[in-house]
DNA sequence: ACGATATTTCCAGAAAAATCGAAACACGTC
DNA sequence: GACGTGTTTCGATTTTTCTGGAAATATCGT
């Protein structure tokens, strides 16, 4: 993972709203969530939470399928154990909850 | 962890400098870097520099300390592995890299 | 106290992001 | 093909962030 992949992953994550709609995309699951459904629960005008959705999707954070007339929001489980593996890996060297590996590979 | 010093510490990570920085320090260990060696290495004004820093110890992610003139910056690792923990913890529920308890707590 | 080195604050301009109402668009139904 | 529901784009405003030169501050050695 390239070091500007993780920035623009963390920045996305780093917006207070668009952790909480990431949050509850991750607590719904595989099922995901619709657009809709998310604007109900973290009560913001719509035009809002598509523009933050927008931003969460160019990062790959999260995906939409249509289903019906509604758009569904998943999660991407993946991207997400790649980002917390590259903080832990890349990030977390020498003294700190890293493998041992992290360290050497970090020169 | 609240979900505001997450976003918090995520944001500060999000900027391609300051995760640049940050990685800089992460891989110096505890011993830590001046704040002018990390000015070498990145090649960048030392305002700029200052500005950035400034952030990163706002949320907690640096500590500084004073040695002669000069002052040693050092990531802080727990707060790091806090944040790692936030992320597995409270946003990677039911389907992935999570403790199984995780999705349970989360409703 | 002065000079040298290291770092921060001040300031200001440029660029980017957040916000949200109104209008437009997409899809399914009748 | 008009209607309704769900979602996005447009447009405009406000706010925040990034940036870096110049000046100020801090610390130490002499």
């Amino acid at each position: 993972m390239k070091i500007t992949d993780a920035a623009t992953q963390l920045e996305a994550l780093g917006n207070p709203t668009r952790l909480a709609v990431f949050r509850l995309l991750v607590r719904a699951g595989e099922a995901g969530l619709p657009v809709g459904r998310i604007q109900q629960r973290l009560d913001m005008p719509a035009s809002t939470l598509s523009h933050h959705l927008k931003t969460l999707c160019a990062t790959g954070l999260v995906r939409q399928t249509r289903e019906r007339t509604t758009l569904i929001c998943t999660a991407d489980f993946k991207l997400m154990r790649g980002l917390v593996a590259f903080l832990v890996a890349e990030c977390c060297a020498e003294s700190a909850c890293a493998p041992a590996d992290a360290a050497t590979r970090a020169a």
